[in-house]
DNA sequence: TTTCCACCGGAAAATGAGGTCC
DNA sequence: GGACCTCATTTTCCGGTGGAAA
């Protein structure tokens, strides 16, 4: 064993240590998950109430109108739908009202196909992965609904990010399942971030999903702070959270669109700091850090989870960077650059438009600020890239990927 | 006012890998 | 086994763009 060994011992050994012998902070963790749903949601007796009274018809067997929830990322809304419907199913247990329920991130799901399929497992019905057209699922699922003669409730979570890129015509048959000959029940609660994609919805859908409406406004900072304390006495043992780091957490979030989820995050990863150097309360300071940490954090997964080909724009725009080229970099020569190194791994370079389109995603993600001059007539138009996130993320995420991790690593030192 | 440059990006088609159905 | 399906990725084609130069 020689002396590195040795170092990396002592390093794991006190880690380890720490973090059995140390002390503990954290009660229960998961509660500050965003998937945990508290006993009690704070602010939101006016939507719980609306949204209780609206699924009232449904348990009656009676044709109900649908419902269209708004508000910005972490203001409750999928929160408070699955709170509401979860107290019915607890309350119609044992007793003769009956209804089934499907629950579908239509983000997640990505394709019209998939929200189907998730629909029908979650009701029993079997589809397969892909070989069936969208209409021969939906057709199969309206069938499965007709043969169980219970009222259908389905809640289409982020349901624009579905009609962006699809279009409304999963939309639209599911508003006609209470129209036509099948008899069926059916309220479609749509979840959104966004209400500007209703101008992209049909004038029938339209009309059909905002019979009726929710709207969540974000939370303020006092609110904020309200729900932080709530949930930390479930989270931390006693005495380990200062006042002053609630009320920081609070403000953060309050600012970024009044964000309950970020709020939450900010304290766990604080907590998890703290636990990490071995002390025994969070303070300002480790809000700070976790803030930090969060973005930091988030940067370096979003690289390592990128395609080869968007690795290797990277890795030819760091290249250039540290090799002294200008601040920006043309995003002409930066396809040259990109081509090089995909040769050299023994790969063929995407086409410019390809290269275009990746560069472009780069931009949204927030990797890499793009600007436009014009340099009229004899120069033309020229895009300019560089970096918008430190270069030592940059060079730490690349050097992990096991495909151009080796071949960069030469050129870095 | 028109021309020209160097891209930029929308739309449609191609491709290939997964699958079902008859 | 062949026809047909979804889906993600990529290519091809081509019109649009802004502003300096002509």
């Amino acid at each position: 064993m020689n002396s590195d060994d040795n170092n990396y011992s002592d390093i794991i050994d006190e880690i380890f240590d720490r973090a059995i012998y140390g002390p503990k902070i954290f009660k229960n963790k998961l509660v500050l998950f965003h998937d945990y749903i508290p006993k009690r949601l704070l602010f939101r007796e006016e939507q719980i109430s609306k949204l209780a009274r609206h699924l009232t018809t449904l348990i009656k067997h009676q044709r109900t109108s649908n419902l269209f929830i708004y508000g910005k990322p972490g203001t409750g809304k999928t929160a408070v739908t699955r709170y509401v419907i979860n107290r019915l199913l607890e309350k119609i247990k044992g007793t003769d009202f009956k209804f089934i329920f499907s629950y579908v991130n239509c983000r997640l799901a990505g394709t019209e196909y998939r929200v189907i399929k998730y629909m029908a497992d979650s009701i029993g019905l079997k589809l397969p992965f892909t070989g069936l057209s969208t209409e021969e699922a939906f057709n199969r699922l309206k069938n499965h609904l007709v043969n169980l003669k219970k009222p259908f409730l389905v809640v289409l979570d982020e349901v624009d990010a579905l009609i962006i890129r699809y279009g409304d015509n999963l939309l639209y048959s599911l508003t006609r399942l209470n129209y036509d000959e099948s008899d069926i029940i059916a309220m479609i609660i749509g979840i959104s971030n966004d209400l500007r994609f209703k101008e992209m919805l049909d004038p029938r859908v339209l009309s059909s999903l905002s019979e009726e409406e929710i709207i969540f406004k974000p939370y303020t900072a006092t609110e904020l702070e309200q729900i932080l304390w709530d949930r930390i006495q479930l989270a931390f043992f006693d005495n380990t959270v200062d006042q002053g780091a609630v009320k920081l957490a609070a403000a953060i979030s309050g600012s970024e669109n009044g964000d309950a989820r970020k709020a939450l995050d900010l304290i766990r990863v604080a907590g998890e700091i703290v636990e990490a150097q071995g002390g025994n309360k969070i303070t300002t300071d480790h809000i700070k850090m976790a803030y930090n940490s969060i973005d930091r954090e988030r940067t370096l997964e979003v690289i390592r989870t990128l395609p080869l080909h968007s690795k290797l724009i990277i890795g030819a725009l760091y290249l250039m960077t540290i090799g002294g080229q200008n601040n920006r970099i043309k995003s002409s020569v930066l396809y040259q650059k990109y081509s090089l190194l995909t040769g050299e791994i023994g790969e063929s370079p995407l086409s410019s438009r390809r290269f275009y389109s990746l560069l472009t995603e780069l931009s949204l993600l927030g990797i890499v600020n793009r600007r436009i001059d014009n340099y009229g007539r004899r120069g033309g138009r020229v895009t300019t890239v560089k970096f918008d996130v430190p270069l030592t993320l940059i060079k730490k995420s690349l050097v992990e990927d096991p495909i151009i991790g080796d071949l960069l690593i030469n050129k870095f030192d």
